[in-house]
DNA sequence: CCCAGATAATTTGTCAAACAAATACCGTCG
DNA sequence: CGACGGTATTTGTTTGACAAATTATCTGGG
């Protein structure tokens, strides 16, 4: 029983990163399932013949993709998370936010892939959702409509709601890492009150009316009306965001402008 | 001179987890770009206020998601990485292999969202192509009738040309990552003799077709026959697919059964 | 003067050992 | 029986050191 984990003999790359991909594939091949609790740092560190800030390295790449879970106390450790589109989802926001930090990405863009994205999604919802999802959908109308709340939160919830309905994950992730990046970008730029009340109510009643469209199981009719509302939606969003490369538009450093030391950048070095 | 870093005060979390954070942001707000170098690892440790293996903690984890990059030496360190979505991909194409595996996602439904985002990619390629584009997709469609070489790769490097010219850099992030997640699956189940020479015939003519017409800026065209090329193209993968969850289908290992040490789980305590 | 090879310097990669912090368990005492 | 405090377990974090990789620099020979 050598148990000795890693080959070293192919150490192909560093090592932390063999690590990672070697839980991965315990993970791939099912030998990991969520749930299950990895030895301790320690025991993984001498059975894979490293050191335990190497297979820290490796555990905390893999917390931060949201594929384990580490707590102290005897009843804690390293724990494999439910593998599923919500964690990469979660991590396509950020990327996604950065994307539009650094103007490698539009709000146009963005919105044209949202529309053929939700456009589909309210398609396959109206042909394969159940009472159930119906059910859901509706809350999150009714939310819309009762609610004082935040109108970006129960818009965001609706969409979601018939993503899910279209009964296809892989859509849904799509969708819903979208739907994460409009959340993030309303809390950083939209103040509730820049949303017209006006804008509010009809946003409502195409909520309303997309709703019916699914339940008759009318597709044509919930793709149309769901064309017609994302066209309301960006309206929203566009005239909130700052404008193209002209103003300095970062994360605003929550009050204590934290920055690297001095000499963050060092300059080229020629 | 203070420059203390991060605000230790406001503990939100774990530290390398700040730290990730706080060099986010500086990318966010282009204090930090592409090339630039960060300080020495000692060096932000201690401007940082932490320890080197905690701001490694943090470094790794922004390496394997493209957006740092290490090497050693005096020319070596620590650079910032472009931000585009390539990386993005590059990781995502992971999850998705990952889904995949652990059934959470099926081809299915993987193909469902590629049928509708190279579509759309197709229409939007046939409007705003420019001869560039063209050439380019030309290349492509080249290669595949002249080269004997891998079928699905110069199929994908079509697939990818289109994308590239929707100049949608949303869409291309997604259809990229579908792309990479095939290029992968590819590799692990599809033998080169597996796909008829019927089958590459069709789809060399298909390509030629879609080609011509985003050429000549039918984009209803060009949709359909893109439609329809990825239904002969689906069969080409859900054929070489291994069966839904009856046989165990992990990442092989390749040679040299690498596992974790004894007891690498631990039973559920109770 | 120029070039080649040895040498030094710089930076990440890795390891070792220890302590701090969080948390649950367990035994004891009121 | 319940509250309390100690103890064990595990991750979180620090310190210090050395190894490995890679480039700059120096030195000697042609």
């Amino acid at each position: 029983m050598t148990g000795d984990g890693l080959d070293r003999s192919r150490k192909a790359g560093k090592t932390y990163k063999r690590i990672v991909e070697h839980i991965r594939g315990e993970i791939s091949s099912k030998k990991l399932r969520p749930g299950d609790r990895l030895p301790p740092e320690a025991n993984l560190a001498r059975s894979l013949g490293v050191s335990r800030p190497t297979v820290r390295e490796a555990l905390k790449v893999l917390e931060s993709q949201n594929v384990l879970r580490s707590s102290t106390g005897p009843t804690g450790g390293t724990f494999v998370e439910a593998i599923d589109g919500a964690g990469v989802a979660e991590y396509l926001k950020d990327s996604i936010s950065l994307l539009l930090d650094v103007d490698e990405l539009t709000l146009e863009e963005l919105w044209e892939v949202r529309e053929v994205t939700e456009v589909t999604a309210a398609e396959l919802a109206a042909v394969r959702r159940t009472e159930q999802d119906m059910f859901v959908i509706e809350k999150t109308v009714e939310m819309d409509e009762l609610k004082e709340g935040v109108y970006i939160v129960s818009d965001i919830s609706f969409h979601r709601a018939i993503a899910e309905a279209s009964k296809n994950r892989m859509l849904s992730l799509f969708a819903g890492s979208i739907h994460m990046t409009l959340r993030t970008l309303a809390e950083r730029y939209i103040m509730p009150e820049d949303v017209l009340p006006e804008v509010k109510r009809i946003s409502q009643q195409q909520h309303r009316l997309i709703y019916e469209a699914i339940s008759d199981q009318d597709w044509a009719l919930a793709a149309t009306r769901m064309r017609e509302h994302l066209q309301l939606s960006y309206g929203v969003y566009e005239r909130a965001m700052p404008r193209g490369r002209s103003g300095r538009i970062g994360k605003q450093p929550p009050a204590g402008d934290a920055r690297l030391g001095t000499g963050q950048v060092d300059a080229p070095r020629r």
